[in-house]
RNA sequence: GGGCCCGUGGCUCAGCAUGGAUAGAGCGACGGCCUUCUAAGCCGUAGGUCGCGGGUUCAAAUCCCGCCGGGUCCGCCA
């Protein structure tokens, strides 16, 4: 709804977006008067004054009421249709809210870790990036599949495979048991430099298709998966597929890869082949196949992305940071041969107190860890409460929590992981927002308890709207227009924030506002707020993969 | 050494793309609020040279230049 009003400000100056703006002086500002002030050399103040004047002669806007100069501001206010409309819209439209009607298939490829050992708390950062996007772009409209691109012809999982292969595995989860070997053979790396060929000879051999040692890698790239499926299973992060490396060079878009890079010229094949990086102002020629015949990570890389080509009108990659540079040289070799780069979302690195963490040295806290010790910390919270359904509120919490964390530090931020700050769910965090659904519920509930009503019955009366009534309601009409800015700028941060605000926001009208005890129209128009509250708080933390839980 | 990112109260962050009206939250600290819809909540107080220095502008946390501090990348690794 909020993007129809903004829709009508923009028309009535007829000026950019730009020039208009969200203050806290107004429900929204125009600050072109000071653009045209200066173009002209006039006064902002007056030019703002008869810009009002024009817009109240032009008259008939649907949402448009108030509109005042000051200071050179000029300063808009919805009127009270805007909020009639807003609160009917969420009723009706109840899970449907806050969708938009964009169209297409999108891509989103997120999460993508080495099948060498468990996620760690860094790539946590990449799935729940992802599978965020991945939501707000569905409730945007859009066909969305999730990929995990599975790294399974490396040589970090060539390592993983022969450490298997030596060791064994132990008993813990499967992704797990392989980081142990993986871990032990890394060291063992170290002290003999003569297992080297041995790493060499496997990746060989897998990139040849021999069969022996394909089902070696198969079976400790599916441990792994088995393992690293279930861990995002429990923080509520899905894949459609799978797509292993491999697949490129078996099915040929590796080779076809090879021959459009040489009809565009940057082919060399001396030895090694590699693309002429003069052509493309890289620093260094890059890498494409070893003098030994077996190709390289951006190889695989550029072939997967020709597929992506031929299948998808968009594509997103999450990549950690560390991704920029051979970011960078993908989508500009893909653009130099004709086809189209991904839109890439870079977040930078997940570290702990004690520096970087390595799945190689075993240096890392496992996703799986995380998740346990929140669900705990959470259970210890519900210990003396008297309650049903115990473990899923408290898995719901920890979830939550930890969900939230995460998607709502700019991805650009980089973040230094503290076990205080992730077991402390006395903040104003995911079950802030979860409280204030359920707070919304309770009210509903035992609103509901005495008497049936209907939705005729609530009736939503703006002309009863206090201010913070007046507010927040239009906070609520701001569902779509932040799932927009979502998508136009991949910061799924903003979300989280925006949903927080709405939270805060119910409380304070919570506070003031006594809803059951109410004279009966204020009670129907204030359970009719109520009940939009709570449609937009769980349409919101579905968007976020957190769940709505009803009491808590 | 070069590229990219970050630097906002004691701590964690929002705001920066598109300059604009007194720089916003949470945690922590201090003081209050449960006979009234869930106190996982609410109210109040203290706390800020927006890393530093220049510049552009009527106006800079926001744009430009330089510097400092932290991270990251610069493999026939991924």
């Amino acid at each position: 709804m909020f993007r129809f009003f903004k829709e009508e400000v923009k028309r009535s100056l007829n000026c950019e977006e730009k020039f208009i703006r969200e203050s806290e002086h107004s429900d929204l500002t125009s600050t072109i008067s000071f653009k045209i002030a200066k173009e002209k050399g006039e006064d902002a103040k007056k030019i703002a004054e008869k810009l009002v004047s024009e817009i109240k002669t032009k008259g008939e806007f649907s949402y448009i009421g108030k509109v005042e100069a000051i200071n050179g501001y000029i300063n808009f206010f919805v009127n009270n249709t805007f909020l009639a409309e807003t609160i009917r819209s969420i009723l009706n439209r109840d899970e449907d809210y806050g969708s938009l009607d964009l169209k297409g298939d999108v891509l989103i490829e997120h999460t993508s870790a080495n099948p060498d050992g468990p996620l760690h708390i860094g790539h946590l950062r990449n799935s729940i990036i992802g599978d965020t996007l991945a939501r707000i772009f569905k409730k945007a409209g859009f066909n969305v599949e999730t990929q995990y691109y599975v790294n399974d012809m490396g040589r970090q999982t060539a390592i993983a495979v022969l450490g298997v292969n030596k060791f064994g595995l132990s008993e813990k989860k499967p992704d797990h048991a392989v980081a142990e070997a993986y871990i032990r053979m890394n060291e063992e790396l170290e002290k003999n430099s003569d297992l080297e060929k041995e790493i060499e000879e496997i990746m060989k051999r897998y990139e040849d298709g021999d069969e022996n040692v394909i089902r070696l890698f198969k079976d400790v790239v599916e441990k792994v998966l088995e393992g690293v499926i279930e861990t995002l299973k429990n923080i509520n992060v899905h894949h459609d597929s799978f797509v292993l490396e491999s697949y490129f060079v078996r099915n040929g878009y590796v080779n076809r890869i090879f021959d459009i890079l040489d009809k565009n010229g940057i082919l060399i094949k001396n030895g090694a082949w590699k693309i002429d990086g003069s052509r493309l102002q890289f620093e260094k020629d890059v890498i494409l196949r070893r003098e030994n015949g077996t190709t390289l990570y951006i190889t695989r890389d550029l072939a997967y992305h020709l597929w992506k080509n031929e299948r998808y009108p968009r594509f997103i990659n999450i990549l950690g940071a560390d991704h920029k540079l051979i970011g960078k040289q993908l989508s500009d070799i893909l653009k130099f041969i004709g086809l189209k780069p991904p839109e890439i979302v870079f977040f930078e690195f997940v570290s702990l107190p004690e520096g970087s963490m390595s799945t190689r040295r075993g240096k890392f806290i496992s996703a799986d860890e995380l998740i346990e010790k929140t669900f705990e910390e959470a259970m210890k919270l519900l210990r003396d409460r008297d309650m049903d359904e115990k473990e899923k509120i408290a898995k719901a919490v920890a979830v939550g929590a930890l969900r939230f964390d995460f998607v709502k530090i700019a991805p650009e931020k980089h973040m230094v992981f503290d076990w205080k700050n992730a077991l402390d769910f006395e903040r104003q965090t995911a079950s802030y927002i979860q409280y204030s659904h359920a707070r919304a519920c309770s009210i509903l509930r035992k609103a509901n308890r005495n008497e049936e009503i209907t939705k005729d019955e609530v009736r939503f009366k703006p002309e009863l709207c206090t201010d913070v009534e007046r507010k927040h309601i239009i906070l609520l009409s701001k569902f779509s227009y932040i799932i927009e800015r979502v998508i136009n700028e991949l910061r799924p941060n903003i979300f989280a924030e925006y949903l927080m605000k709405v939270a805060s926001s119910f409380n304070d009208f919570y506070r003031d506002h006594p809803v059951l005890n109410a004279k009966e129209e204020i009670r129907m128009h204030r359970l009719a707020i109520v009940d939009s509250t709570r449609i937009v708080l769980r349409n919101g933390l579905e968007l976020l993969g957190i769940e709505a839980l009803e009491r808590m």
